[in-house]
DNA sequence: ATGATTGTTACATATCAAATATAACAAACA
DNA sequence: TGTTTGTTATATTTGATATGTAACAATCAT
């Protein structure tokens, strides 16, 4: 799994790792069980002090998505979602689905996007195909 | 058009701002030739300051959403989208869809849940029902 | 027990963003 | 002319970001 940071970017460092890491395992190129590197060696090669890679880790630890410990290191669990989840995604999903559809994007092709997007996620699922309109 | 603010939200108030009128420009709220409120006004019912509001007309300006004009105000104008932005947003989209993958939402409730919210906009476009269930 | 590896915590510091505050300026219209 | 509007400048406070140094604590192999 490649990581690549942009340092000039408006998103944190700590954001943009946490961000690749939920996608890498989105994609399944991470599944649960798998270890992640040590924060100090992920931080060498990304050549940003292991602070901040110490804050991408502790906020995938509070999502659920990882488990720290000791000596062990970092491993993938991802949790089930809480109950809050649902209603603040619904909310992040809003403005986002909305800003595409004021700058004039059709809403078929919002959802196509959105219907590949998630077509290209885990395999473990290749079984349910989002195709929509292939079946028609 | 309704607004209020979280103070203590991560998300920074001009954002916050900004959000609000998007998602009021997606559900017909708030039209293309509509004017919006005066920044000192606004400010001054939020009670914060017009820089804050001032901020987030400039984003929406950036983003060609709204005409700024002295003694005028702002109105609304709703340009087409640059070519880099279909791009950009697949991105953010991509993270997004990511997280409730991965928290456990099947793909379909997933997309469920984008075609509820798109056809929660505008009514102009209410003719094209992205339902895509209801049929069968 | 020893020692190395790992995450964890505590300080400190520099830089930038967010929000407020005050003031002045400039275009536009009645 | 004068008011309303956005615009710009400067300053300040607060918090977030990122780095740096140092030490601590659990864990596992030896």
């Amino acid at each position: 799994m490649l990581l690549y940071l942009q340092p000039d970017s408006d998103v944190p460092l700590y954001q943009q790792i946490r961000d690749q890491i939920v996608a890498g395992l989105a994609t399944g190129q991470l599944s649960p069980g798998d270890p992640l590197p040590p924060i100090r060696q992920l931080a060498a090669d990304f050549g940003v002090h292991f602070h901040t890679v110490n804050k991408a880790y502790d906020l995938l630890r509070q999502e659920g998505l990882i488990r720290l410990h000791r000596r062990t290191g970092a491993v993938v669990v991802c949790e089930p979602a809480p109950p809050e989840f649902r209603g603040q995604w619904r909310e992040r999903a809003r403005v986002l689905l909305a800003e595409a559809f004021v700058k004039g994007i059709p809403p078929e092709e919002i959802l196509a996007e959105c219907t590949a997007l998630l077509n290209s996620f885990q395999p473990a699922n290749a079984h349910s195909d989002l195709s929509g309109g292939a079946s028609t």
